[in-house]
DNA sequence: CCACGGATTGGCT
DNA sequence: GCCAATCCGTGGA
């Protein structure tokens, strides 16, 4: 595998949208986490969108709190929550400040520090091919593989440690649009993509 | 392979 | 007090 080219970071207006049309975006292109001077990265292969001026399920409907402050922000940061008592899950912030819309990352196929990520995820170096497509397959996953927590809520995705590269946009017609997974309001929406045949896909 | 339920914190009513 | 944008182990087909 080629090493990232760092040169094609995604840049603030890439954010500056609508969570459906980011999502979309989205797909194909490289989640890059620097930490401790070693790379983590992967392609995006699943993912939803959230919009609270319409969308019950998106954590800003009810109105700025501590904890939806950050997806209330202005797009091109990252909105880390903790959920079901013991998971993290991350999401891109979109549009512009007060809008309250991210994506959610749900799958990645990992492409650096893949051992590392199986560390996270396993606490060993060496996992079957079954436990490889487990590494990512899943928003809690990806957080474990690699290693994101609250201390990464709000972190710039225009800096330098958390980033997102450019790639080629995923052709429509390799994309599958489905209702989201996991949500118990506004569940008919048809907001969440991924990309046709992926094996690092949640759920098909 | 699929279905089911337990784990376990913390945000909001 | 209720219950969540989930994951994993167990048990049965």
């Amino acid at each position: 595998m080629a090493p990232a080219d760092l040169n094609k970071k995604l840049d603030r207006s890439f954010y500056i949208t609508s969570a459906q049309k980011a999502a979309r975006m989205l797909l194909g292109k490289i989640f890059v986490r620097i930490k401790e001077g070693s790379i983590l990265s992967g392609m995006i292969t699943e993912v939803e969108a959230y919009d609270g001026s319409v969308d019950e399920a998106a954590h800003t409907f009810i109105g700025k709190t501590k904890r939806n402050e950050v997806m209330f922000g202005e797009g091109g940061v990252l909105y880390v929550y903790f959920t079901y008592g013991m998971h993290f899950c991350c999401n891109v912030v979109t549009g512009k400040e007060g809008e309250g819309c991210a994506v959610l990352l749900r799958g990645i196929e990992p492409l650096e520090g893949i051992d590392k990520m199986a560390v996270n995820r396993y606490g060993r170096k060496t996992i079957s091919e079954k436990e490889k497509i487990n590494l990512t397959n899943g928003p809690a996953k990806i957080t474990q593989a690699f290693a994101i927590d609250r201390s990464d809520n709000g972190k710039d995705l225009t800096g330098g440690e958390i980033f997102i590269l450019d790639a080629e946009t995923v052709p429509l017609k390799k994309i599958s649009v489905t209702k989201r997974i996991g949500i118990k309001k506004s569940v008919d929406l048809p907001w969440r993509f991924y990309i046709n045949g992926n094996s690092y896909v949640s759920k098909k």
